[in-house]
DNA sequence: CCCATTGCATAGCGCCCGATATAGAATTCG
DNA sequence: CGAATTCTATATCGGGCGCTATGCAATGGG
């Protein structure tokens, strides 16, 4: 891993070129980002990204994921730490009207706002970005089911469907940003949403 | 309008053709649709599609407005045609459920499908949808200040939020749908939905 | 100091994109 | 009928796409 490399070092500071092509992914998606816009924002030319990164679907995957650890992280993070489910998700939707609006970013979701349409342009875009959110909903009906069992949540409670319903919240936080609202505005979205939630 | 017309008659149904296109984009989206997607589907040659519809964006202004009209219509027809504020938007996120996972067309909301990121492709395509997004809101929050004015809700509801957090309910089932959400739990995800509501 | 190794820069590959020029087919008018 | 008009079919156009071949620059090993 530390080994010394033999050849001419590269110029470029492989992490922050990696931060760069996330901003611009995150801005346009992936289909609408062209080849020529992540090298011009990166500062490389195409040989230099190809020899770092493989190709376009293979540095976005890297960017995904990276995404995930960086930006994305404070879902699950929410559903970890917080005693209560009920708390989890009213911290998890408050911190996504605050993240989804943070200044100096794109505003949204990365993983809602890449991909479009299904199965046209790239076959395993799509699917793991859709897999990444089908993870996410289900970290939420986890959450819920342990509360249910515990006794945190009325025994009645339908833990798919509040999973669910949470994590379609979220994503209208997204599009909602996306369209221009505000922090507080999504900061009151998301205050309604948790009314939903049982006593 | 109703006028004879000289040369060769079109040798295909234009509003068809206008149907069909109105899929494809649907399915894909605007920039992952390519004109030979279209032409392949709709049965004609890119000429014959050029002459009818002058290009492929204003193609697909064409369709998103008579997708407004026909497959878009039940959310404002839900909030005129129901007594309550309340009632309208039951009414609206439960059709939202049925028609976002009706079978035999696309799933999902082709105004939410069909654009990803921002200015990058096609300038006006993401703004025109954007309007009409926005315009969604606007009928939602004009529906719950009315039955807020005449006594239908509380004095201190705020219609905003109530309005933005419909409207981002609607998106999020739309996304729930195109990640292969069942119309069952569509249904479960505004029916949590509507327990925000006021009494 | 020479060479192997590795990265960078220029230039360009084949391909598909949206859009069109041209010529022929089908219709109405006189 | 011929002439004018309108649509269709074939065959492209220029351009941008993702990607790479080639040659030069910069480092480490001997």
């Amino acid at each position: 891993m530390a080994e010394r490399q033999r050849g001419r070092p590269r110029s470029f500071d492989r992490e922050a070129a990696l931060e760069t092509a996330t901003l611009v992914f995150w801005e346009h998606g992936y289909e609408a980002t062209s080849v020529a816009d992540l090298t011009r924002a990166m500062g490389i030319a195409a040989p230099s990204l190809y020899a770092a990164f493989g190709n376009k679907e293979s540095l976005f995957t890297e960017v995904v994921q990276r995404y995930g650890q960086r930006y994305g992280a404070f879902m699950l993070r929410a559903l970890q730490e917080e005693p209560t489910a009920r708390g989890a998700v009213s911290r998890m939707l408050r911190e996504a009207a605050r993240e989804y609006t943070e200044p100096g970013r794109p505003t949204g979701c990365l993983t809602l706002i890449a991909a479009t349409g299904g199965t046209t342009a790239s076959p395993g875009v799509e699917e793991s970005l859709r897999a990444i959110r089908a993870a996410n909903v289900a970290a939420i009906e986890s959450r819920v089911r342990a509360d249910v069992a515990s006794g945190g949540l009325p025994p009645g409670t339908d833990a798919a469907a509040l999973a669910r319903y949470s994590a379609a919240v979220v994503q209208g936080l997204s599009q909602q940003a996306r369209d221009g609202a505000t922090r507080e505005q999504l900061e009151g979205v998301a205050a309604t949403a948790m009314r939903a939630w049982p006593a």
